[in-house]
DNA sequence: GGGCCGGTAGTCAAATTTGGCTAGCTCTCT
DNA sequence: AGAGAGCTAGCCAAATTTGACTACCGGCCC
């Protein structure tokens, strides 16, 4: 799975009630178009398709005042909100090497409780570790590492990558849990989604890392 | 674009002449059902689409003498060798987060000559100093950090996987630099495809680190 | 001597993703 | 006043990816 689903899904229940646009409006906010596939075809697809499935309700409204053709909002049921927060859980315990699912879980970990956010990230570490131990045995076996000549670089390179990460797991759980961040039920959330009229500082086109490639 | 264009093909310029099924077990011998997408759709899919584009030659094989439908052989063309090329060139250098991209890449680095390859990695590494420059010039703005809340980790994230990286990076510059493996044009290469008749020691349905998730 | 497991070689529909296209409106410049 | 740029809002065809399914054969077990 790619993260569009929890991008789609966390934009949505932030507004309350919104359309394609102001969802594909946030995710570029976020910069998601740079590092996941939130491109407005996955997005309207997407929210398409969660309508149909009951994750969310669309409602049909009269062309906007703005111009454009006639416009759906959408809204988060009961069902969306569930398969939010287990993507949510599922993404930030994860190890599977995609950085745009992390990063995602990342943009709305403080919608869970502080001791529910570490506990999963301490999970996440402990999976890393897993993943590291069954990797070495299996590709490190008894003849020695070597003879799999340049092929033995990819696994060095795996665990590398499951080392950082793990390393940085742990960072980010010390900073929470010395109170760094406002998770839910502690007050007035952080809003990460633009107000009504406010400019995006980000907006796409700019000369971005993005481009990096 | 996913890894999958480059497997296809370095797996079939291995063989000379493959057919789909051959192709699928050197795949799955690299483990790259485990880190790519290389499931047997998306194989099959790959190998005709790049039949029609002329990067691949297509020879229709009566049925095999063990059983099954009449299968197709693949011989790569010139055209194909030229994208091959290019398309690990690129790989090597691009620092685009997904390691599956990366990981192909290493796989056939050694198809190329030594100086090549290293020039290569260090244009990586360049890259990715780059991307990091970029970001935090973006992403730290005067008002100074902290003021995107925990929307900060996710660039904190960013910033550890890049330059993790470029370190490990780093460490493979030195290792070939040093002699190590044996590159295109130094005698014999080591071979990363099953002989007829060899058992795969890392067939499917292990329980691997894949199972992470 | 029938059943079924595993290997060979793939196909197929459905879901998703990509990249570009449309169409109406407003604002600015000339 | 008209051209054109830019914003709002979203659609679409084509390409790709997923996950499950097919059909045939040989051998093994009972």
């Amino acid at each position: 799975m790619s993260a569009i689903r929890l991008l789609v899904l966390g934009a949505v229940r932030q507004h309350g009630r919104a359309h394609g646009y102001q969802v594909r409006n946030d995710l570029e906010y976020w910069g998601a178009h740079e590092w996941s596939n939130a491109k407005p075809g996955s997005i309207y697809h997407a929210l398409k398709q969660m309508a149909k499935q009951g994750l969310l309700l669309a409602h049909e409204i009269a062309p906007s005042t703005a111009g454009g053709p006639p416009r759906v909002e959408y809204e988060i049921t009961e069902q969306g909100t569930e398969e939010y927060l287990a993507l949510l859980r599922d993404y930030l315990t994860a190890y599977d090497q995609r950085p745009d699912v992390l990063t995602a879980a990342l943009g709305f970990m403080v919608d869970l409780p502080r001791e529910e956010a570490l506990a999963l990230l301490e999970e996440r570490v402990r999976k890393i570790e897993e993943w590291r131990a069954s990797v070495t045995e299996y590709y490190m076996p008894a003849e020695g590492p070597g003879q799999y000549g340049h092929i033995g670089e990819i696994m060095n390179y795996w665990v590398h990558s499951a080392d950082s990460g793990a390393e940085w797991t742990r960072g980010l759980i010390e900073r929470v849990r010395g109170g760094a961040y406002t998770f839910a039920g502690e007050g007035e959330p952080f809003v990460g989604v633009l107000a009504e009229g406010e400019e995006n500082p980000f907006a796409a086109g700019r000369p971005h890392y993005g481009d990096a490639r």
